[in-house]
DNA sequence: TTCAATTACATAGGTTTCCTATGTAACATG
DNA sequence: CATGTTACATAGGAAACCTATGTAATTGAA
């Protein structure tokens, strides 16, 4: 069917344009902002400063001052000076942000669910899965 | 640790999280133009018209036209009309275009050949269901 | 046939998302 | 205390998309 050098290089590839598919076909469908990737950062790791968060999110200083400002904005996070080091800030989820957090798995979660409905061959282990490589492929020492 | 209101539900949300992550983590790191989508594109589904392209990425149809100049524009692919449909366009993938697939493949392989080699418990079949359930989540259907 | 949808694509114009470059103030260190 | 480093902000711009809309070809119904 396809050219095929070798079969798990070509999943490589796969898998990263795969991901690039899924995240504009949800961003069109769901219309959610970039941001709610802080969120669940933010979910995830606790507060934390704005230099750690870009690290995170794999994303450049700059644009995480002003995606922690847009969650600031829509009363999603707070942002206070770190009482420790003045050059600092803390980045911490509120309650609103919690919520958006419920509601976007929440959304997130009927669509996968649908889809594990009609699709014998995957369940949520494979989902696990699935996040695992994700995770895992975007662990430190991949970043050349 | 985070809050867990369904195990499902938080994957699904981790999924297209990650996924976000990963896209933006390789286009930084390995500085590919978005367009190498559709050249796997059109590796797996052969020559088809602009509209169809669009569909199978996931994209508006204006953002697949412009995509397809540009794939045109640096040779790795044609842009001819449709014998049989005046309106249409065929889109075919040139040598040079096989060729790009080809070396975007191996990056990728080589970045997940890493990951794989030292990461103990995730081995080409994850990576197998990884893509499956991308794939999958994208089918027909979930497009409410 | 003819004329009104529909379809395939192009173009215009704008928004979101993200980056590099650079400045500033606070810390760390010799 | 001077110098380098770190945390963040700001400026400016580029890439990637989108909606709205126009045009020409095709289909379908009267």
């Amino acid at each position: 069917m396809t050219t095929s050098p070798a079969r798990d290089v070509e999943l490589a590839s796969d898998l990263v344009v795969h991901a690039a598919r899924l995240v504009r076909a949800v961003r069109r469908e769901l219309e959610l902002p970039a941001i709610v990737r802080i969120v669940s950062l933010l979910d995830e790791h606790g507060p934390v400063g704005i230099s750690r968060l870009a690290e995170l999110d794999r994303c450049s200083q700059p644009t995480m001052s002003s995606a922690v400002a847009q969650l600031v904005d829509r009363g999603w996070a707070t942002k206070a000076p770190n009482p420790d080091d003045a050059r600092g800030s803390v980045v911490t989820l509120t309650d609103a942000g919690r919520a958006e957090l419920a509601r976007i798995r929440r959304l997130n979660g009927e669509r996968v669910a649908a889809l594990v409905a009609d699709h014998p061959d995957l369940d949520n282990e494979d989902l696990a899965t699935a996040v695992a490589v994700l995770r895992g492929v975007l662990q430190k020492g991949s970043t050349s």
